[in-house]
RNA sequence: GGGCCGGUAGCUCAGUUGGUUAGAGCACACCCUUGAUAAGGGUGGGGUCGAAAGUUCGAGUCUUUCUCGGCCCA
C-alpha cells in the first residue's frame, strides 16, 4: 500500500534545532525589521511597564549571573508586552569607579608609566574609553541572549547628561543640608591611597602582632586603683600612639592582680576583667599572681590613666569610658581607643568630647601629630612600638595572631581605619531613614522576603559616606569658603556646573579654574574647590533621575527593579536612599530579587573548584533558548543550580516542546489559519476537541495567575506538562488515526485541524517570552510578513471553551484509559500483542455509568481495534484485553473481522 | 565570628490552616511501534522530606539544637 492514501505530516520545521547557528540569523532578522522600533510604535499609548535596568559594571565578560539577570528581565518585559502593555527596557551601564582605574593603572605599570605624571584629564579619558570598550562587548553578549531592548539608546553613568544630573542630585542634598562634612575613620587602603566602599573590602586571614600593654592609673574614684595598671590587648600596636581613651563595660566585674614573676612587672598590680583572668594568665605566661581586689565595672567611671609613652612626651590624660561594645570574648575586658582608627573608638570618643586628629596620612605614614614616630609607615611600626613599650616597661606580653582581617579586593593589601575628612548624607537630619522605611512598605517585593531584608539594612545603616579620594568619577561639586569654612550652597552654581557637564562632561573640573564653575557671583580665590569624587553607588542610585525621569518614553517611578539579592545592599539600597532623599519616595513600584548561580551541587562557582560555566559555552553548545529555559524553569527566589547534566535535561525538554510544535506544523502542513475564537461553535466539535479547548482555557487561567506573580518555574512546568501529558501522550496520539487516515474533508478531521491551529497559536504565544528564538522561527515559517511573534498579544479565550462538567467526565475517561493500558501491557508482556491496535478490549462498568459512557468510543481513546462496553450491576471497573481477530486494514492498520468500514 | 535565607526521588519543581500510603514532569529500566522516526506510545522501579531531639492522637509542615550551602555584614 502506498502512502498516497494517507495524510502524513509534512513541515519545513526541522526536528533538529541547530540553535547556535539559527539564533544569530533570527537576531539579524530582528535587526532587519527593527523589532524594537516596531514594538514601540505598535504599543504606543498603552499602559507602560518600565523595568529599569540595574547597570552592570562595564568591565569584563558577562558571567552566568549577568546572563540570568538579563534573561529574567527580558522574559518579564516580554510577558508584559504580550499582555498588552508598552513594555520598555532600556539597558544601562555603571562606568565610574575604582576597578576601571585599577585596570588603567595596571596598564601603566606594564608600560612603566607613572600615574602621577599623567594629567588627571588624560587618565580619565583612558578610563572612559575602557568603559566604552566593555559596553560594546556586553551589548553584543546580551543581545545574543535574545534580550530585546533599546540597545541603540542605552544609558551610562558616565554620559555627559548623567554626570550633569548627578551634580544636580547632589545639589539637592547640599541645599537641604543633609550633605555634611564629617571627620570619620573610614577603611583606608594605603596602597591605593583611598577610602574603600564596603563592597570593595574582602576579609582574609591576616597575621597580626598582638600586645598586652599597661596604662597606669593616675586618678580614680576608687582609691585602691591608683598606682595599679590597666592592661589592654590589641592586634594593632601601631595605633598605640593615637590612643586617647580606654573603654570598659560597666556590666562586667574587674579584678586587681598582683604579679610576682621576675621581670618588668614584678610587684606591679594589674587590672583586667574577672572573666578573662584565665586567658590573660595563660597568654602572658603569668606564674605567680594573686587576686587582691574585685570590683564592679561601674566603679571605673571617672578614672584617668596615663599613656604608656608618658615619659616620651605623651602626657595627655587617658580617661576610662563606658562602652557596651566591650565584651569578654577576647583580650582583657578593657579596650584601647584610638578615635582616628576605629568607628567604635571614634563614636565613643566623640560622645565624650574627644576629637580625632589625623594621625596617619594617606600613604600610611604617621603625621606630625604623632610624636617620635612621624614619617614611619604604620605597617613597619609594630616592632618599633613594641620595642618602645618594652623599653618603657609597659609591655606585659606580645605575640602573633592569625585572624580574619579586612583587605582591599583589588590590591589584596590589608586595610586600616583612618580618620579623614569625608562627605556624608545624614540618615537622620532630614528623616531620610524614616522616609526610606515608609517607601519600603509601599513597595511590592518578589519574593516577599526581600522586604524584611532591605528594611533591616536601612534600619541599622550609618550615614552614607559619598566621597572618595579618587579621580574616575563625578567630582563632588563643593566649594568651601576659605574664611568662614562654610559650604557654598547656591542653586545657580550647581546649575552652572551641571550645564557645563552636559556639554563636555566632568573632566574639566580637574583642569579648569574654579572661576568657570563659580560664575561671576563669587571670587574664586575666596573658595577652596574640592577634589573628591562621588562614590559610585551614588551614581547608580541616581539612574532613576537621569533615565526614568528624563526620557519621554519611560516613566517615574519604574514599574520594577530586578537584580540579584546582593543588591539589597547595593543598587536597591542606594536608589531607595537617593530617591527618598530627593523625591520622598522610592523610584520603583516593585522589586524582584533573584538568587545566585551555583553549581550542580549548590556550591558557588570558582576557578579553583573548576565548576565555572560561562554563558558563551552554553550558547555554543546548546543555544540561548536552552539557557532561557533554564532561567524560566529555575526557582529564582533561591540559588539557581546549573551544570551540564541540568542543561542536558532542559535540552531534552526543549526537544519535546520542539517536536510538539513539529507535530502541529506537520499536520497543518505549515498552513496556519488565524481564527476568531469567538466564532467557533464549540458544541459542533467532537467531545475530545471540546475537552482540549477546556484544557487550553484552564491552562490559560493558570498561566495568567503564574505570570502575575512572576512564578515562572511553575508556569513553565505547566506548559511542559501540557505538551507531554495532554498533547503528546494523549490528544496527539489518539488523533493520529483521524489526521492520517480520515479524508481531508471529513468533519472530524477538520475539527481536529481547527483545534491544532488553536493549540499551535496558543503554544506559540505562551512560550514566546521564554523560547524567544524558537517561537520566532515558527512564526516566520507560518507568516512571512516582516513581523514578529514578539509583536503579538496573548490570546483571550471565550468563556464557552470552559466546560467543567465535560472535564469531570474526561478525567474519569482517562482513568479508565489508564486501566485499559495496564491490561494491554499485560498482553504485550506475554508477547500476545505488540502494538495496541492488535488488541481489543472488553470493559466492564457499573450500570450507573451507562448514560454518560455508552456513546464513548474506547477503541479510539485507547487506540485499539475494538472496544466493547459491558454495563453490569455492582460491577467494579474491569478490563480484559485480548488479541484482536481479523485482518489488518492496510490504510488505518485497524484489525477488522470483516473489511474496514472506512477503507474498503 | 554575627544576621538573614535555604536543604522534599538522579534532575527541575508541587505539597493548602499539622490529617489517609509524600506528588508531577524529565532522567532511568523494560516492552511496543517504525505513518511525529536521531521521533512516538506503554508499564515499572525509585524518597529515613539534610540530621537529631521535642510539642502533638498525628510532623515534610510547629519548636530547639546540629549540619551543609548561599547572600549580606564584621
Amino acid at each position: 500500500m502506498s502512502n498516497s492514501q494517507i495524510n502524513l505530516p509534512k513541515t519545513a520545521f526541522s526536528m533538529k534545532a541547530n540553535l547556535p547557528i539559527k539564533e544569530p540569523e533570527i537576531l539579524e532578522y530582528w535587526k532587519k525589521i527593527d523589532l524594537y522600533d516596531q514594538l514601540r510604535t505598535s504599543s504606543k499609548g498603552n499602559e507602560k511597564f518600565v523595568l529599569h535596568d540595574g547597570p552592570p559594571y562595564a568591565n569584563g565578560n558577562i558571567h552566568m549571573g549577568t546572563a540570568l539577570n538579563k534573561i529574567l528581565k527580558d522574559i518579564i518585559v516580554k510577558f508584559h508586552q504580550m499582555d498588552g502593555k508598552d513594555s520598555i527596557y532600556v539597558p544601562g551601564w555603571d562606568c565610574h569607579g575604582l576597578p576601571i582605574e585599577w585596570k588603567i593603572e595596571e596598564q601603566y605599570k606594564k608600560n612603566k608609566k607613572n600615574k602621577n605624571e599623567v594629567p588627571i584629564v588624560e587618565f580619565r579619558k583612558e578610563c572612559r574609553s575602557f568603559a566604552e570598550k566593555w559596553i560594546k562587548v556586553h551589548k553584543s553578549q546580551f543581545k545574543r541572549l535574545g534580550v530585546v531592548g533599546d540597545w541603540e539608546n542605552y544609558y551610562s553613568t558616565m554620559s555627559f547628561d548623567a554626570e550633569a544630573q548627578i551634580v544636580r542630585e547632589l545639589g539637592k542634598f547640599l541645599k537641604e543640608g543633609s550633605l555634611y562634612k564629617g571627620f570619620k575613620p573610614v577603611l583606608w587602603s594605603t596602597v591605593e591611597k583611598t577610602a574603600l566602599a564596603d563592597a570593595e573590602v574582602e576579609y582574609q586571614d591576616h597575621k597580626s602582632d598582638t600586645i598586652y600593654s599597661s596604662f597606669k592609673v593616675k586618678s580614680s574614684n576608687l582609691i585602691d586603683l591608683v598606682g595599679s595598671e590597666i592592661i589592654i590587648w590589641t592586634t594593632t600596636p601601631w595605633t598605640i600612639p593615637a590612643n586617647k581613651a580606654l573603654a570598659f563595660n560597666e556590666a562586667l566585674d574587674y579584678v586587681i592582680l598582683e604579679l610576682n614573676d621576675d621581670g618588668d612587672f614584678k610587684n606591679r598590680k594589674i587590672i583586667v576583667a574577672d572573666a578573662l583572668i584565665e586567658s590573660v594568665v595563660k597568654e602572658c605566661e603569668l606564674k605567680n599572681y594573686k587576686k587582691i581586689y574585685k570590683f564592679k565595672g561601674k566603679e571605673l567611671k571617672n578614672t584617668i590613666c596615663s599613656h604608656p609613652f608618658l615619659n616620651l612626651g605623651y602626657n595627655h590624660d587617658i580617661p576610662l569610658l563606658n562602652a557596651r561594645f566591650v565584651t569578654t570574648d577576647q583580650g582583657t575586658g578593657i579596650v584601647h581607643c584610638a578615635p582616628s582608627h576605629g568607628p567604635d573608638d571614634f563614636n565613643l570618643c566623640l560622645n565624650n568630647g574627644i576629637k580625632a586628629v589625623e594621625t596617619v596620612d594617606g600613604d600610611g605614614k604617621y603625621t606630625n601629630n604623632v610624636k617620635l614616630f612621624e614619617g614611619i609607615h604604620i605597617f613597619k611600626a609594630n616592632p618599633i612600638i613594641i620595642e618602645k613599650l618594652k623599653e618603657q616597661k609597659n609591655l606585659l606580653s606580645n605575640g602573633e595572631l592569625v585572624h580574619s582581617y579586612p583587605h582591599s579586593w583589588r590590591s589584596k593589601a590589608p586595610l586600616v581605619h583612618r580618620a579623614t575628612p569625608q562627605w556624608f548624607i545624614s540618615m537622620e537630619s532630614h528623616k531620610l531613614r524614616d522616609k526610606a522605611l515608609k517607601a519600603i512598605d509601599e513597595t511590592a517585593f518578589y519574593p516577599s522576603k526581600g522586604k524584611e531584608r532591605l528594611k533591616s539594612m536601612i534600619e541599622t545603616r550609618p550615614d552614607w559616606c559619598v566621597s572618595r579620594q579618587r579621580v574616575w568619577g563625578v567630582p563632588l561639586p563643593i566649594f568651601i569658603n576659605k574664611k568662614t569654612k562654610k559650604i557654598l550652597v547656591d542653586d545657580d552654581v550647581i546649575e552652572n556646573i551641571a550645564s557645563i557637564y552636559e556639554n563636555e562632561g566632568s573632566d574639566c573640573w580637574f583642569s579648569d579654574d574654579a572661576k568657570r564653575f563659580l560664575g561671576t557671583k563669587y571670587k574664586a580665590e575666596d573658595f577652596e574647590k574640592l577634589n573628591d569624587i562621588v562614590e559610585v553607588w551614588f551614581d547608580s542610585g541616581s539612574t532613576h533621575s537621569f533615565v526614568l525621569e528624563k526620557r519621554e518614553d519611560l516613566k517615574w517611578p519604574a514599574s520594577m527593579y530586578l537584580e540579584g539579592s546582593d543588591q539589597h545592599r547595593g543598587w536597591f539600597h542606594s536608589s531607595l536612599l537617593e530617591s527618598c532623599g530627593t523625591r520622598g519616595r522610592a523610584p520603583f513600584e516593585s522589586i524582584l530579587s533573584h538568587g545566585f548561580v551555583v553549581d550542580g551541587k549548590g556550591l558557588k562557582m570558582s576557578k579553583s573548584l573548576g565548576n565555572v560555566i560561562a554563558p558563551e559555552d552554553i550558547l555554543k553548545k546548546y543555544g540561548a533558548d536552552i539557557l532561557r529555559i533554564w532561567v524560566a524553569s529555575s526557582n529564582y527566589s533561591e540559588d539557581l543550580r546549573i551544570d551540564y547534566s541540568i542543561l542536558d535535561q532542559h535540552a531534552d525538554s526543549y526537544r519535546k516542546i520542539r517536536n510538539t510544535f513539529r507535530y502541529l506544523l506537520g499536520n497543518i502542513n505549515d498552513k496556519f489559519e488565524i481564527l476568531d475564537l469567538k466564532e467557533i461553535d464549540v458544541n459542533e466539535l467532537p467531545e475530545i476537541e471540546q475537552f482540549m479547548l477546556h484544557k487550553i482555557y484552564s491552562l490559560n487561567n493558570n498561566f495568567e495567575k503564574y505570570f502575575k506573580n512572576y512564578d515562572f518555574h511553575n508556569l513553565y512546568k505547566e506548559l511542559l506538562n501540557f505538551c507531554t501529558v495532554d498533547l503528546s501522550a494523549f490528544y496527539f496520539d489518539i488523533r493520529k488515526d483521524t489526521l492520517y487516515c480520515d479524508p481531508l474533508g471529513s468533519k472530524k478531521r477538520k475539527s481536529t485541524i481547527l483545534v491544532l491551529n488553536i493549540i499551535l497559536d496558543s503554544l506559540l504565544k505562551w512560550f514566546a517570552p521564554i523560547l524567544s528564538f524558537t517561537t520566532e522561527e515558527i512564526y516566520r515559517l507560518l507568516l512571512n510578513n516582516n513581523k514578529s511573534i514578539h509583536l503579538e498579544k496573548f490570546k483571550k479565550y471565550p468563556n464557552n471553551f470552559q466546560n467543567e462538567k465535560l472535564n469531570d467526565k474526561w478525567i474519569e475517561l482517562i482513568n479508565i484509559r489508564n486501566i485499559c493500558n495496564i491490561s494491554i501491557e499485560e498482553k504485550r508482556a506475554e508477547k500476545i500483542i505488540g502494538s495496541s491496535l492488535e488488541a481489543e478490549l472488553k470493559i466492564e462498568l457499573n450500570k450507573k455509568f451507562k448514560d454518560i459512557l455508552s456513546n464513548v468510543d474506547f477503541s479510539e481513546l485507547c487506540i485499539t481495534s475494538k472496544a466493547e462496553l459491558i454495563f453490569k450491576d455492582n460491577s467494579e471497573l474491569k478490563v480484559i484485553a485480548k488479541k484482536a481477530q481479523g485482518l489488518k486494514c492496510p490504510v488505518c492498520w485497524k484489525i477488522n473481522e470483516n473489511s474496514c468500514s472506512r477503507h474498503s
